[in-house]
RNA sequence: GCGGGCAUGGCGGAACUGGUAGACGCGCCAGACUCAAAAUCUGGUGUCCUUGGACGUGGGGGUUCGAUUCCCUCUGCCCGCACCA
């Protein structure tokens, strides 16, 4: 008789699978369902046109949540799209000669080839394309409707400009002075820009973080710096001119500590600061420094070795709660113009800054806050003589009416006054700033506007739209090619007829991945972006899962965009995703060879310790994040070719936690490969039992691993919704061992063994389907795993009649003892007295004193 | 500088609300099978000393009958923000 084969074909079983989902439609929605919906969904890739590592943990996790989900009796949607818009089209343009747009469908088709044997159960008749008219053309009516709502505006300001990129960067792109992928040192310019604003929600955004308790405490909290808030006081300081005259203007700064404006010394705004831009006219010194200023300042190194600098500007202000008194007006570069109103006062007994910049300029240190007990005049003295500012709790002190009050109720004195005076009001600051969107690029989302000299900025007419690229476009001269293309740019303005010109920018390409979530519930609508309906059915994402380098930039543009489709009648939700999940890296070893050049894992030969290339020592460097620039990365292909979709996924999920980084090793996926076929060995075995009813009384081993499954059941099915899905696999691996390990000729031991790899199989298909499904068909059942229910457990076979306690004597474990569960405390006491060991270290003395958890430990405290 | 996180065998990591530390896996060691290798299987594997113990969750201290878990403190690493008034 023909043994059957004892190795496991991956490669036949897991297209066969493939197969079949795909012929039976087994991962699209039900409609209509009276099942509750589950919208799960991973960040959607950019089409670099190859698949790497970090795609498949991303897209495994996500797997995992979709099947688990459909497995509970959810109604599943899980689908897939292409972040298609971005800067690599471009490059890829400029290299090879390649449109971006063919270069990017050519990507998408790969990858999507790429996509089919992981085995993902995804819905691909949802894919969306956002470089598509089809998509993006919804987003500029979308626009049109934010400009009518007052959510978007256009600006002339100073932006983040990348020199390298040639186009202008969102704050949340900046990344330590530097663009976040050119990594060039960003520069300051001056340009007219469309603006979200985001500001118009800061309070919101941040309330609502409160909410999001389905989101890591990582993001929650970097979203709530990120928007900043600050609670203060805008304060008016009447100016006064060189000559002494009061020039009727007034200074506005912001401060949070209104309480300390009796230690005022000095005044300081931003070089650029239409103050200082002002007096710079007449005064060539003061140019030169606004202009070094605006210079440095924006590299981080800059940063932190640039000292304080100042410039008198000669204006002076005058004191708001002290007419009599004036304070000189710098101009300083540690004042940031986007921050407040661009302009402080300067507190050096109270704030490091102003103390540094005081001592520099030789302006007088004035304390006004002194520690609550502390002896006041000789704190004052100690604090106006040294170089260290007080800025914590106290008391006022030198401040006229605020004397003797706290800090927080001096802050709300003084407030109330100047709001009396009419010199200033309390002010909610935040550090957010308005979202800018245009980018002098050619591969982005047409921002439809046109420009005519009578009418302004004009928006194109809803019958006009899609604005489309012009397809006939050159790379060869840096810069924006629709800025010099011959036509596209000329048309007629809409309003009046003149000419007039197309607005040459294109939206970041942030503004796509802002509304996408919600575009998968209705793709293929053509009148709108999506059904209001479908939308508020399916929305919120009931479980989102990326990297965490979005926590900031695509996670805080999809809450601001969700608000401000609900403000113009899209729908009604404010938030897109309730549960989100972010990943760690895919890691790999770095090597270097003699030369300290970067080497391939594939081409350095590991004996043990040490690691050769070519004969030559190779240098083994810590494990990174795999980088083509570290040439530490491992091809998926490859890996599925060899190991399986399978293999490679179960290897992903049970080495590291979700969320921290993965080591990937070969090691490590070799071992996931063999347990897939010491499962298969006990499937074939188990496939030759007949299938039956589980015997009424069972041999106690069988009814050890019987209640072993139920537990799995119950701890597997609790990892699967906590995302500990390295503890479900050795759950799982764990049964399996003790199936293996069972004796089968015993009454119940077939029964059991059937049972038990039947579940294994169920509840291992979330994390490693086809084999799953290879082996519930082999164990003669008719419906496919993907379509079955998740496992049952019986809550009365969790727990044995007896269990096993340990026996503590002053806090040490002595031994265990073995007793029925409902054991009462005197028994254990009896029992754990017993045992020699304790009575060893008792040394017949008797316990001074016995601790007794039931079901938990007996701890003997010795005399 | 400010804010947050982490630290457990040779390695990745378990340990739910304080209750048998090291589950599960990788690696390693020994054995079986083999002419041999691979694959597979069996057993072992925190450290130290002699059985039996002692020690052990980054260092030090504390709370507790009992601490990887709670508190204080120090050290190291990682992440975010960065002159934010």
């Amino acid at each position: 008789m023909a043994l059957p084969d004892d190795r496991y074909n991956f490669r036949e079983t897991e297209a066969k699978w493939q197969t079949t989902w795909a012929a039976k439609n087994s991962f699209t929605i039900e409609e209509p369902s009276s099942k509750p919906k589950y919208y799960v969904l991973e960040m959607f890739p950019y089409p670099s046109g190859r698949l790497h590592m970090g795609h498949v943990r991303n897209y495994t996790l996500g797997d995992v949540v979709a099947r688990y989900k459909k497995a509970k009796g959810f109604n599943v949607m899980h689908p897939m799209g292409w972040d298609a818009f971005g800067l690599p089209a471009e490059n890829a343009a400029l290299e090879r000669g390649v449109h971006p747009g063919k270069w990017t469908l050519q990507n998408i088709a790969v990858m999507r080839e790429q996509f089919q044997p992981l085995g993902l159960s995804l819905d691909w008749s949802r894919e969306i394309t956002s470089c598509d008219p089809a998509y993006y053309k919804h987003e500029q009516k979308m626009f049109l409707d934010f400009l009518k709502a007052g959510l978007a505006y256009r600006k002339e300001s100073w932006v983040n400009w990348d020199p390298v990129e040639h186009t202008v960067l969102a704050n949340e792109q900046v990344i330590d002075g530097k663009g976040w992928r050119s990594g060039a040192d960003v520069e300051q310019r001056k340009l007219n820009q469309w603006f979200l604003k985001i500001t118009h929600f800061a309070e919101d955004l941040l309330q609502a973080i409160e909410g999001l308790d389905r989101w890591p405490d990582k993001v929650r909290l970097m979203q709530h710096n990120w928007i900043g808030r600050s609670e203060g006081a805008r304060v008016l300081w009447p100016l006064v001119s060189k000559d002494g005259k009061d020039t009727g203007e007034t200074l506005e700064v912001f401060t949070t500590r209104p309480d300390t404006l009796f230690g005022a010394s000095f005044c300081a705004i931003s070089s650029q600061h239409p103050l200082a831009v002002k007096a710079a006219e007449g005064d060539a010194a003061l140019a030169d420094f606004i202009a070094d200023c605006n210079r440095s300042g924006t590299s981080t190194a800059a940063i932190e070795t640039a000292e304080k600098k100042g410039y008198d500007t000669g204006l002076k202000a005058r004191h708001p709660f002290d007419p009599t008194k004036t304070v000189p007006v710098y101009v300083a570069n540690f004042v940031l113009m986007a921050y407040g109103s661009g302009a402080i006062f300067g507190c050096p007994g109270h704030d490091e800054r102003d103390m540094e910049f005081a001592r520099k300029y030789f302006l007088p240190v004035r304390c006004v806050v002194a520690p609550v007990g502390e002896d006041a005049v000789a704190f004052a003295a100690k604090l106006e003589a040294g170089n260290v500012a007080f800025s914590d709790d106290g008391v006022a002190i030198n401040s006229d009416f605020l004397n003797g009050l706290k800090v927080d109720a001096a802050k709300r004195a003084a407030i109330d006054k100047l709001e009396s005076l009419k010199l200033g009001k309390g002010t909610v600051q935040y550090r957010l700033r308005d979202w800018g969107v245009s980018r002098q690029r050619y591969w982005g989302c047409p921002i439809p506007i046109i420009h005519c000299d009578s009418c302004g900025a004009v928006p194109v007419p809803d019958k006009d739209l899609p604005v489309t690229l012009p397809e006939d476009v050159t790379f060869d001269v840096p810069g924006n090619p629709l800025e010099r293309h011959p036509t596209w740019k000329n048309v007629n303005c809409p309003t009046c007829g003149k000419a007039a010109r197309r607005e040459t920018d294109t939206f970041d390409t942030f503004f796509e991945s802002s509304w996408y979530f919600a575009r998968f519930c209705s793709p293929n609508l053509t009148d709108r972006p999506f059904s209001e309906t479908a939308a508020m059915k399916w929305l919120p994402v009931d479980q989102y899962i990326g990297g965490v380098e979005h926590a900031v930039l695509h996670l805080l543009y999809s809450r601001f965009f969700t608000r401000a489709m609900s403000a113009c009648g899209y729908l009604n939700l404010q938030e897109p995703f309730d549960g989100m999940f972010t990943q760690g890296m895919v890691c790999h070893e770095t090597y270097r060879g003699a030369d300290g050049a970067w080497l391939e894992p594939g081409s350095v030969n590991k004996t043990g310790d040490s690691a050769s290339y070519n004969g030559q020592p190779v240098t083994v460097g810590r494990s990174e994040k795999m980088s083509k620039s570290k040439k530490n990365t491992v091809d998926p292909q490859r890996i599925l070719d060899t190991y399986g979709a399978d293999s490679a996924r179960l290897f992903m999920l049970s080495d590291s936690p979700p969320d921290r980084d993965l080591e990937w090793t070969d090691a490590g996926i070799e071992g996931a490969w063999r347990y897939l076929n010491r499962l298969w060995r006990l499937a074939v075995n188990a496939a030759e039992i007949p299938d039956g009813p589980l015997p009424l009384v069972l041999d106690p081993a069988p009814a050890g691993v019987q209640r072993q499954i139920h537990r799995t059941i119950s701890a597997v099915s609790d990892d699967l919704e906590k995302f500990r899905f390295n503890s479900a696999v050795a759950r799982i691996r764990e049964l399996s061992n003790a199936l293996a390990d069972m004796d089968r000729s015993v009454v119940g031991g077939n029964a059991v063994y059937r049972f038990g790899v039947a579940t294994v199989a169920q509840l291992i298909n979330p994390l490693a389907p086809h084999i799953s499904e290879e082996i519930w068909q082999m164990l003669g059942t008719t419906s496919i795993l993907t379509e079955t229910k998740w496992p049952a457990f019986d809550p009365a076979l969790l727990e044995d009649d007896t269990v096993t306690i340990a026996v503590q004597v002053n806090g040490k474990l002595r031994g265990t003892i073995t007793v029925a569960k409902a054991a009462d405390k005197a028994a254990l006491e009896t029992a754990a007295l017993a045992i020699p060991a304790v009575q060893k270290q008792l040394d017949g003395k008797p316990p001074r004193k016995v601790i007794i958890v039931p079901g938990k430990i007996v701890n003997i405290v010795a005399a």
